[in-house]
DNA sequence: CCCAAGACCTGGCGGC
DNA sequence: TGCCGCCAGGTCTTGG
């Protein structure tokens, strides 16, 4: 599933293609999503112009004259440009038809993901008024986390994983920044120095970076916008590598399970 | 408030 | 080839 690079590359790959373009219907041929798919989408957009799109955390939002289109990826979502005439798979659940034939289409073999319809400030609502900074964000910086943490007990790595704390990092890049930085991932985060999260927040920018130059991570159904996988797989130096050699000092990665999630970490170079 | 575990789904893979 | 258990990019909800 995307974390915030596959985000970020989808929508810069679906944008062009739709942004100033009228919706003449939308189709749900699957509303059953994390929430409902609102039933009444089809008449709330048509007529209307998509006037832009942007990215908050993990969540995509495309602006309408009354209102904002919310949709959230889950585990296994993605969304893609297609043509009205384009064969229609099992777990392309939604599609939103514009006035030329262009379709953005929303598939997700597994639902967790999420379609929502918001009126107002999307900042205010419950599933985005509580996030923390984007990543990018100046006031995403060391000195941040080293007070945020503090008396924390949670693992590192959950803390970074956590959505209050930060968006966007995932189980992929949260195991890849710590390795790079050299970090024990089961290391309480109220324990970890200041120095050190001075380095974790220049590595949690530079990876998510690289990884969107790369066109994200794909490790079997990921595709951006343009219908194309990501290529940053070929640079993870621990994730989906358990029991294999540390790339750096040549010990073997020790797999472990934090938060119902797998950590992969080296034991010589993260202390 | 903090933290851990359960829940929601489908599909791919390894093992027998 | 078939079935079974386990695993997967997220995050809300519940319970202690």
């Amino acid at each position: 599933m995307p974390e915030l690079p596959e985000v970020v590359v989808t929508l810069r790959g679906v944008s062009p293609h739709v942004i100033g373009k009228q919706v003449v219907s939308v189709d749900v041929r699957e509303s059953r999503l994390r929430w409902p798919v609102p039933a009444d989408l089809s008449s709330l957009l048509s007529g209307q112009t998509l006037l832009d799109g942007r990215q908050r955390g993990k969540y995509l939002l495309f602006r309408f004259p009354t209102g904002h289109l919310m949709i959230h990826l889950g585990m296994s979502g993605n969304l893609r440009i297609v043509r009205d005439e384009t064969p229609v798979g099992k777990h392309d659940h939604v599609d939103i038809i514009f006035g030329d034939g262009t379709v953005l289409r929303y598939t997700d073999p597994r639902r967790f993901g999420t379609i929502q319809w918001l009126v107002g400030a999307p900042e205010q609502h419950p599933l985005l008024s509580s996030l923390g900074p984007e990543p990018f964000e100046e006031a995403f910086t060391g000195e941040y986390l080293y007070q945020a943490s503090r008396g924390r007990k949670v693992p590192i790595k959950q803390f970074l994983m956590d959505n209050k704390v930060v968006v966007g990092v995932g189980n992929i890049y949260a195991n890849e920044t710590l390795f790079q930085c050299g970090i024990c991932p089961t290391l309480a985060a109220g324990n970890v120095s200041r120095s050190r999260f001075d380095a974790l927040a220049i590595e949690v920018r530079r990876v998510l970076a690289s990884a969107i130059e790369q066109g994200g991570t794909t490790l079997r159904d990921f595709v951006g916008g343009d219908g194309k996988p990501g290529y940053f797989k070929q640079q993870l130096y621990v994730y989906g590598r358990g029991g294999e050699t540390c790339l750096r000092c040549g010990s073997v990665l020790m797999e472990i399970r934090q938060g119902q999630r797998s950590t992969v970490f080296c034991p010589v170079c993260q202390q």
